[in-house]
This record gives structure tokens, C-alpha cells and sequence, in this order.
DNA sequence: TCAAATTAGTTTCTATCGCAACGATGGTCA
DNA sequence: TGACCATCGTTGCGATAGAAACTAATTTGA
């Protein structure tokens, strides 16, 4: 009954499909990750996004966090708001160029941010201690691979050429 | 200036965090892919799903089909009604049980599968060809590791229990 | 046998997303 | 100087997500 349509090639097969595979894990992951801080702190994903960047820099753009954070302008316009308004991230302006202004935690955001990096290291140690130590290091390699092919890939096929 | 809220353990740079960089690699590829069909086909991923999955099994449930894509049920709900008025998936009554609805591919539906899955695993073969082959097997047994090991931390967190 | 619980699938409702448009500012160059 | 273009960040809006409520059908068990 099934695979009239799978013919000669090697079929394919959804739970080995590479994009499929790394979605699910990656859904699950960021899943089980925000149930420890999501509802201590009340904060979604590009919230602790802002919180974790501005806990590393200490002091940043809002483009500057998008770009490290991998995050569309709007998402971080909107968690910075937000994190605004609960008196987490306080904005000062740059004298210099009046259309972007620098953020930072305030004290109520560090302690915050205290909290939380550390449960959040224990907590992708705990996921990487299931892998085998031998495959630890492919894995960073591998992951940082496809980031970056797939990047290419898109790009390629955005200016309408043929990817070589 | 940065560095006063890492303290002794080892910081938490966002860029090296696991889950992080799961999402991102995930967002990335979908993303590729999903030029590859969206425009094409005037399909999201909910309905490249539920095609892909019709066309490996032949004929299944709605139910079915979200436990294989794990996908939430509203989607798969959605994306069979979408995939329906296109005429590319029938439905037929199950008399045993009139709750649910056998689901499969319109010969339309079939056409584009066929056509459709060989681009996919021509993709994530391009992908998968950039990461070293030593690498690959690791690869893969560590995302299947990790997709395990967080949802049963995510389980654990929801039962309140202690993470063991 | 039939009331209560369960299940498949749809719909409603609310939250979030990202594109596009925008206001405000800064830079470029004739 | 001033007209034009680029950039930072916000906001409006349509699309999509998932939680919860719902309908209809089936199963359970007193």
C-alpha cells in the first residue's frame, strides 16, 4: 500500500529526513529548556534571548542583540518592551546617534540573570552528558556545517541562481 | 565591562549554548528547504508534511499523522483542509469507527509528491555532504540522544518531580 | 442499558510572528 | 545648504500557532 510512491530511489522517509530530525529535536529542546524559566521569571523565548546577550555584552543596540541573537528587529523591539516595563533592561540614549539608544540590565536584571545562567548551563550539560563523549565534538562540527551550508543554500536560491 | 555577571563557572555565551544553536541551525535549513517548495507549490510545512507522510504510508488518520510528523493536531487539522480544497488529499469514512477518516493522496496529490521528494532528499543529501563523513554517523546519534534525553526532562519538569 | 468518560477532529479565541510601512535621525553629495 | 538615500527602532496588520472549548462518535462499567 505505501511504497507505489517511493518507487527506485531511496524513499523518503520523514523520521530520517534531516530538516525534519533537527526541527523536532530543536522544538523539544527549546521546549523542555523554557518549563525552567518560563514560568519562574514569566518570560518567553526572545525575552531571556535579550536577558542572556545584554548579560554577556553588558551593554548593546537593540540591532546589535538581534544580530547576535539570531532575532528579527521586531522580536527584539518587543522583548526589550517588555523587559522595559518590568524594570529588567533600562535604555540610555547615545548622543551620538539619537536613533539607536544602548541597553543594559538594571540591578533587578542581573539578579535575574544570575539565576538564571547558571540553570541554564547545568541544564545543557545534562543534555550533552547523554551524548557520547567520543561524538560530542562531531556534533559542534557537524551543527556548525549545516548552519552554515544551509545559510548558503537559501542565499542562492533567494538571488534566483542556481545553486551550485 | 561584560564580564561581572559570568563570574567563576564558566559563562554562558549564547552563541556556544546548545539549544540555541539547535534552533537556529533548524530555523536555517527549514527555511532553505522550504524555498525549495513553498513557492512551487503554495505550501507551508504543515502540508509538506502531511504529504510527505501520506506518501510514505499510503493511507492513515488524521491522529496518525500527527503522531508521525509530530505535529499538534489543529495543524494537521488545517493543513488536510487546505491540501482537501486543493483536491490533493482524499477522505474516506472509516464505517468501523465514524470519528475519524482514512486520509491519502489524490492522484494530483501523488503528482507532486513524486515530484516533491526527490528535491527534498536531493537537499538534505547536499546538506549532509558538507558535514565531514567520519562526522555523520555521531551526528546523528547525538540528535537522536538529545531529542530523547530533553523530552524526558521536559516530562520530568511537567510531573514536578526532581529531575533525576 | 445507559450515564459517564474517552477519543477524533473542528472551531473559537488569543498570542505571537514577521513583513511592510512608518517616523525620526543621520549620512551623502551636488 | 538642501534634496535624496540609508539606518534604527516602533507600529499596523495579516498569517499562523496552539490552548481550550466544542461536536460527534465510541468505550466503559456500574
Amino acid at each position: 500500500m505505501p511504497a507505489q510512491l517511493g518507487s527506485a530511489e531511496a524513499a523518503l522517509k520523514l523520521e530520517d529526513f534531516l530538516p525534519y530530525r533537527l526541527n523536532v529535536c530543536a522544538n523539544i529542546v527549546s521546549n523542555a529548556l523554557s518549563r525552567i524559566y518560563a514560568e519562574r521569571y514569566k518570560i518567553g523565548v526572545p525575552e531571556w534571548r535579550v536577558l542572556v546577550t545584554l548579560g554577556q555584552f553588558g551593554m548593546m543596540t537593540a540591532k546589535a542583540i538581534g544580530i547576535h541573537s539570531h532575532m528579527h528587529k521586531t522580536k527584539v523591539s518587543r522583548a526589550v518592551a517588555m523587559l522595559e516595563r518590568r524594570k529588567l533592561v533600562a535604555r540610555r540614549a547615545n548622543r551620538d546617534d539619537l536613533r539607536e539608544a544602548f541597553l543594559s540590565l538594571t540591578p533587578a536584571g542581573s539578579d535575574i540573570y544570575r539565576d538564571l545562567a547558571p540553570s541554564a548551563l547545568e541544564f545543557a550539560r545534562k543534555l550533552m552528558e547523554t551524548v557520547e563523549p567520543a561524538d560530542r565534538a562531531a556534533f559542534g562540527r557537524a551543527l556548525n556545517k549545516l548552519t552554515e551550508r544551509s545559510a548558503q543554500i537559501a542565499a542562492d536560491i533567494a538571488k534566483g541562481s542556481n545553486p551550485g
